[in-house]
RNA sequence: GGUCGUUUAGCUCAGUUGGUUUAGAGCAUCUGCCUUACAAGCAGAGGGUCGGCGGUUCGAAUCCGUCAACGACCACCA
């Protein structure tokens, strides 16, 4: 057989990958098997494959086709997510690039246009997980917003809002005013900003007859219009919406406010002094303004006092009319009680309409203009900004639907706390008890379009009703009306669609129909499922709420087991971002370096819950790692058989690489059991690479006499082949395409077979193969010994030497293939070794290669000296714990018994490289 | 401001309940090799007072305290 020295992985891949589809070898179906299950965490419907998801899927699809391959009967389920706010927003703008307006189209217009770019970009995600090698079950593929997750989204909504769990009502929420939609607590991300601090003048507003009379911590401003307070604010342009001013009671600095009026600078509003200890008295002057329908804190003080909120802005946040009609009102109320106000107004007509920012620089410098402005500082402030658009959120009062969290958050607090769910890492069970503690209900209404409609209809009379279809809204209209004549017509349907996470919450029980169909066979077989892999990112929005709706509508866990992935940086750490310029194309990846080298070079640095620093350096070493796979399948393919004697040396090679791959077997299960996939990664690399490829076969390697190469006996050649099996299918999970395409290379396969289906199945190892294991290191240590000796020598490897050991050898057993290894004539137990050797210490035994002229005695003595002052300073050490007598009376026998053992070695370690010495 | 985490070789990380010969791996580095599977390779080598200080202990990378740096999450300080 002909093969070329480098491996090309882009034959192979797409070959093996259609393979596998046309024989439906990822296609599950309920039966006796155990189960194993992953839902993938739904990528963005129009999304494109970046680094983040490559890692995810990754690790999804070793977890997947590792247990597959323990004979488990594995699904994972693949499917894209309808991304209200990403999605819509991405409409918007493809259709203001064509001249439309959102607001010009009818509902349906719109999401005519939004499904056709959906079907457009649709799947492009998923098109691109098979070139990973992701072996999702196709057929199963779901789509938020497909029938059987709309109808489940609907029907849970339906039964949540009559167990009395979900409410309309007017609460301060996060507004988005670039996607002019409400927002939930979690979709709010705080930014570090360089700001300003502004300190207002709120002048007195009635004359005090011979000042005041000053307490003594008061401190009282005063120029030539009169007495004022000073307030600081980060944004001055909600003075528009001032109703009151606060002040700690307990604060001396304000004591002379207490039971005042001062006036709103540049409004002109007359507003009370209030008092609350929400106030800190250390901030700013100790002056709180009050505008309650622009803070939340606000808000809660003008509930508790009973204060007007004033809405200064539209939806998209520039300002309102209404503050000037506001204004206008104010203004003659203080002219109707008679007071003067003019000295601190201007005329706010001119800022209806300024976009919020523009209007805060035009007011301050208006402000400073007048007179009204104490002072300006910086500031640093975090500010809250959309998750999805990244403009600065606005609190604002509105009519939102909502879901009570209390009774959720209880049912899903202790499984995790208890470890009926697993954590991977484990820290994170603190953020998510956290949470949940301390959880507000859930703003479940968007202002979008795109999404689940919320199923609720408005009567011609007042009132709502919710049902699961128009048909039902009718019926039920009819009923609470009285009315038996209304019409659909007459019914109004709420125009606002459910938040994207309400659906997915109940991903891994609407892909299996659980919710229509309850206890259904799917559902039955597949949920719980085994393994959710995601970011720790969506910790609140998704995971926690998957355990929610799990236990509510199925009363069992979703998954048992989370792991958490990092987020990928690049090799400086930083995070990858279009700006940068720093997140490769992961399909350009795979295209340089095959799909095996990335998924290789992704892993090879994913511990669990840490960040991933990525370098192309290791897909490098992914894609060299095929390339020595490859290679060492040429060198086994290409040997010719004969009907001749197993050699000593192979016999040795074949039962000592038996018991080495018992023993991998056993680790590499221990780390898949912890969850630790690039360790199992590593070990499985060191196993090829150093222990089949380095020293297996190199020691069964047949020899070249007169430039012919020899055949290899029919039983190496049997064992080397069984070998090389396992160890493919160790390595699958990790590296699907080229492992298939060897294995089925390897022997003759039936059409349809497939690795995939392969089971990995090993026997536990005996103490017999730990102890050959452990005495084959010995070996190792005494071959490289050797080798060394020749590269400080300068001796050719084609070189034949002789190896003494002195007195006897440990090693009598594995002379063959140390003389196959190491190239050695002979080896000879001696009582004395030959004058003119290179001497070395393996264990405690004494070894030499006799060099003749070419020793080099000075370099040697020079050599031996330094190891045996490093032995003796070893030797104090543990003579000084011998000596400690606390130490010998306290430390358990056996420790003590090794100390002894270390002891009595270097003792005689000692002893032999002194008369090594002695005799240069 | 609160909570949690991290700090071990040039880089990325292991190090399981403190004790197996004065700390391990991969990559990178250095030296020598185009040796008939593989230069995307082979053979060999060097490299760390385990962030600092203090404590507990017969014994500390490992436990405790403290400081420092970095990071994450949470929080209503205008």
């Amino acid at each position: 057989m002909e093969l070329a020295s480098k491996y090309s992985p882009a034959e192979v891949e797409g070959k093996w990958y259609q393979y596998w589809l046309d024989n439906k070898l990822f296609s599950s179906k309920p039966d006796g098997r155990e189960p194993y299950t992953i839902v993938i965490p739904p990528p963005n419907v129009t999304g494109v494959l970046h680094m983040g998801h490559v890692l995810n899927e990754t690790i999804q699809d070793i977890l997947v086709r590792h247990a597959r391959m323990e004979g488990k009967n594995a699904c994972w389920v693949p499917g894209t997510d309808h991304a209200s706010i990403a999605t819509e927003a991405k409409v918007v703008n493809r259709l203001a690039e064509q001249g439309i307006k959102k607001t010009d189209l009818s509902r349906e217009e719109f999401l005519k246009h939004a499904w056709a770019w959906t079907e457009e970009h649709g799947g492009i995600i998923l098109k691109q997980l098979r070139k990973l090698g992701c072996s999702c079950d196709w057929d199963r593929t779901a789509f938020t917003m497909d029938e059987v997750r709309s109808e489940s989204v609907i029907k849970v909504f339906v039964d949540l809002y009559r167990k009395g769990l979900i409410y309309r009502g007017v609460r301060m929420v996060n507004w988005d005013p670039k996607a002019l939609t409400a927002l939930s607590d979690e979709e709010v991300v705080y930014k570090e900003e360089h700001t300003k601090l502004y300190y207002m003048k709120y002048y007195v507003a009635d004359a005090v007859p011979g000042g005041f009379a000053a307490g003594e911590g008061d401190v009282i401003h005063k120029d030539e219009r009169g007495y004022y307070a000073v307030v600081a604010t980060t944004r001055p342009e909600t003075i528009m919406g001032d109703v009151a001013m606060c002040i700690n009671p307990a604060d001396p600095k304000n004591q002379w406010l207490k039971g005042r009026k001062v006036i709103v600078p540049v409004v002109g509003r007359v507003i009370p002094v209030i008092e609350d200890d929400y106030v800190d008295i250390e901030f700013g002057t100790g002056c709180l303004k009050v505008t309650p329908a622009h803070d939340v804190n606000d808000y809660m003080l003008g509930e508790k006092y009973n204060l007007e909120a004033i809405d200064i802005f539209n939806d998209d946040a520039t300002l309102s009319e209404r503050i000037a009609t506001a204004q206008q009102a104010a203004l003659e109320a203080s002219k109707a009680e008679g007071r003067a106000v003019d000295d601190f107004v201007i005329d706010l007509q001119k800022y209806v309409g300024t976009e919020r920012f523009a209007c805060r620089k035009q007011i301050s410098e208006d402000m400073v203009a007048a007179g009204l402005m104490e002072k300006i500082e910086n500031y640093d402030n975090k500010i809250g900004c959309s998750e999805r658009t990244g403009v600065p959120i606005e609190p604002k009062l509105s009519m939102q639907w909502f879901l009570k969290m209390e009774h959720l958050a209880d049912i899903a607090l202790s499984p995790v706390m208890n470890d009926d769910i697993q954590f991977y890492p484990a820290k994170y069970k603190n953020t998510y008890r956290h949470w949940l503690e301390n959880i507000k209900d859930w703003c479940i209404s968007r202002q979008l379009w795109w999404g689940h409609r919320i199923p609720a209809w408005y009567l011609p009379t007042g009132g709502y009703v919710v049902a699961e279809n128009a048909e039902e809204a009718l019926q039920q209209a009819r009923e609470k009306s009285g009315n038996a004549d209304l019409q659909l017509s007459d019914l109004r349907q709420d125009e606002d669609a459910l938040d994207t996470w309400f659906s997915s919450w109940l991903w891994p029980i609407s892909l299996f129909d659980g919710i229509r169909n309850p206890g259904n066979e799917e559902i039955s077989y597949y949920y719980p499922t085994a393994d959710l892999v995601t970011g720790p990112d969506i910790i609140f929005f998704w995971v926690a709420r998957m355990i929610m709706a799990g236990y509510e509508y199925e009363q069992k866990m979703p998954f048992r087991h989370v792991y958490f992935t990092g987020i990928v940086r690049d090799k400086l750490g930083r995070k990858m971002s279009k700006s940068l310029g720093n997140s490769p194309d992961p399909l350009e990846l795979i295209e340089k370096f095959g799909a095996d080298g990335v998924r290789m070079g992704m892993m090879l640095s994913a511990p669990a819950g840490n960040d991933i620093l990525f370098d192309e350096v290791l897909c490098e070493q992914g894609r060299n790692f095929n390339n020595k796979i490859w290679n060492a399948f040429r060198l086994v393919k290409g040997w010719e058989v004969a009907d001749m004697e197993q050699s000593e040396a192979a016999r040795i090679a074949t039962e000592w690489f038996e018991a080495k791959l018992r023993l991998a077997a056993e680790e590499l299960a221990d780390d898949f059991s912890k969850y630790r996939l690039s360790e199992a990664l590593m070990t499985v690399y060191k196993l090829f690479w150093d222990e089949f490829s380095s020293w297996y076969l190199e020691m069964v390697k047949p020899a070249y006499v007169d430039g012919k190469a020899q055949p290899v006996d029919a039983k190496t050649y049997a064992a080397t082949l069984k070998f090389f099996e396992v160890l493919l299918k160790m390595l699958h999970p990790f590296m699907p395409f080229i492992t298939e395409a060897l294995w089925q290379a390897l022997y003759d396969r039936q059409p349809g077979e497939s690795i995939m289906r392969a089971e990995l199945h090993m026997e536990a190892p005996t103490d017999a193969d730990r102890q050959l294991c452990a005495d084959f290191e010995t070996v190792k240590e005494v071959v490289t010994a050797i080798r060394a000796v020749r590269s400080q020598k300068n001796i050719a490897p084609r070189e034949r030497l002789t190896l003494e050991v002195l007195g006897q050898n440990p090693l009598a057993a594995f002379v063959t293939p140390i003389l196959k290894m190491a190239n050695l004539e002979a080896v000879n137990v001696v009582t004395e070794k030959s004058s003119g050797s290179a001497s070395f210490l393996v264990g405690t035994t004494e070894y030499a290669v006799p060099l003749g002229s070419l020793i080099d005695l000075d370099a040697e003595r020079k050599k031996l000296e330094s190891e045996l002052q490093r032995l003796e300073g070893f030797l104090v050490s543990v003579e000084k714990k011998l000596q400690n007598e606390r130490f010998v009376q306290n430390a358990p026998a056996a420790v003590v018994e090794m100390e002894r053992k270390k002891k009595a070695d270097a003792e005689q370690k000692i002893a032999a490289l002194r008369e090594s010495i002695a005799s240069l």
